[in-house]
DNA sequence: ATAATACGAGTCATATAGTACCCACTAACA
DNA sequence: TGTTAGTGGGTACTATATGACTCGTATTAT
């Protein structure tokens, strides 16, 4: 939802695109099922206004509608590998960077380091 | 959202469980950049509460909350990735299964050929 | 061309997502 | 050991996502 902070025209370009594309990237597969989007919202047990809104990239949908609309469309892995720990290369260089668990505020933030 | 239809309880076992997954994929990835819930909700200018639920994988979160959580890890790219075309083997199967772009309903249906 | 279907969009009612604020518990650091 | 920060969970409130229904248009197949 994201009422008073970030609405939804708020939203960063690159966020907004990856919802946009994942919404495309449904509608192109539910398509290339032959399936109409009566037919997909039905088995997904949510109205076609709400499969049509995933689809057009509406950041206002659920991620249980997400969820569901990969379910039908036995994709629900990719769903998996999203932030997966082994393919966070910007993680891994933080956690090389510091030992501790949690970084006090007051000591030097890894931000300042160069090299 | 989901109300009479699919409930968040009534979500299949395998759309619950990508969601689960983002969902500590996220938090490994805050913790490994030394990040608190405080600190990463509100660059994401949302209620540390709402941060906690997408990690804790509550499938009521909206899209925009999990985009906005990659986009401050560097991580949209996963999830334009999601459902991607190219890796798509079910719906290219399908696609060369008929050529026409949309099934009559009274013809045989897809799902009735076996082989 | 024509009939049938798919689709986008509008309205209304209602459940609920997200916020702001709160307290309690836990883990980490001195 | 004491103290501070991080975190989970509760409540009340408000904006809104979704369902249900409808109409108009576009697209398809015959």
């Amino acid at each position: 939802m994201i009422r008073n902070s970030i609405s939804t025209e708020g939203l960063p370009s690159s966020a907004r695109q990856a919802i946009e594309t994942v919404g495309n990237n449904i509608r192109t597969a539910r398509k290339r099922r032959g399936w109409s989007l009566d037919e997909m919202a039905g088995s997904m047990l949510v109205t076609r206004k709400t499969l049509s809104r995933l689809e057009s990239g509406d950041p206002a949908v659920g991620l249980s509608v997400l969820a569901v609309a990969l379910h039908c469309l036995i994709m629900t892995d990719d769903l998996k590998k999203v932030a997966a720990p082994e393919s966070d290369s910007v993680g891994l260089f933080y956690e090389q960077q510091r030992l501790p668990r949690r970084v006090r505020k007051k000591q030097t933030p890894v931000d300042d380091l160069d090299f």
